[in-house]
DNA sequence: TATACGATGCACT
DNA sequence: GTGCATCGTATAG
């Protein structure tokens, strides 16, 4: 299953390409010998480098924006709401700060590890929404920059979906370029954090 | 140093 | 459908 990992350079394309490509793909964590866990990734949103006022990097660099600052391919975590952990990807090349934000996905391996980091059984429900999937692959801080080279981290070729299987649509959960069409998810998935 | 607030999720009505 | 917990970060003073 992982021997299609997805090359570095894929991610230094336009973000948007980046985000619409990643459905259907499998978004793994090697934790040791033993433990991986994996998902297919049902819904991202682009966050883009130029006008884009809801990307953290819109403004300026700051401590938090600097791993989307880097070359594409690692990751950006990042704490939200007091409570929640929200993964990105990062896009685009050295310093134009733009990333793909992980909104759900379907749980593929180590789910029942998923469940005890969830404390849930519900399948569907486990990688639901950016601070869930977060939760359930056990991300916080520690991996922000982390890189997806197939060490700790990759992106594999998974399932391929058709054009018309794949809504763009408007982005969630933010109150600047509301209107934006940078959002992306599989078409009737069960899996999406919303309609 | 102080303060306001957010790319959310969940309990409760 | 509505309210709010909770805290790291940005920004101002």
């Amino acid at each position: 299953m992982f021997e299609n990992i997805v090359p570095i350079d894929f991610f230094k394309q336009e973000t948007e390409i980046v985000a619409k490509k990643l459905i259907g793909k499998l978004f793994v964590r090697f934790i040791d010998e033993k433990q991986v866990l994996a998902a297919e990734i049902i819904e991202t949103e682009a966050y883009l480098p130029i006008n884009d006022p809801a990307c953290h990097a819109s403004f300026k660099k700051t401590k938090r924006n600097v791993p989307m600052f880097e070359n594409g391919g690692i990751l950006y975590i990042y704490f939200i709401y007091g409570n929640h952990y929200c993964a990105n990807i990062v896009t685009e090349k050295e310093g134009q700060g733009a990333a793909v934000l992980i909104r759900a996905a379907k749980p593929v391996l180590g789910i029942e590890l998923m469940k005890i980091n969830r404390g849930i059984e519900q399948l569907e429900m486990l990688c639901k929404g950016p601070g869930n999937f977060a939760k359930a692959f056990g991300l916080d801080k520690t991996h922000n920059f982390k890189t997806l080279d197939g060490f700790n981290f990759g992106i594999y070729d998974y399932k391929n979906y058709k054009n018309e299987e794949i809504v763009q649509t408007t982005r969630v959960g933010i109150k600047k370029a509301v209107d934006l069409p940078l959002r992306y998810y599989l078409k009737d998935s069960k899996f999406i954090s919303k309609k």
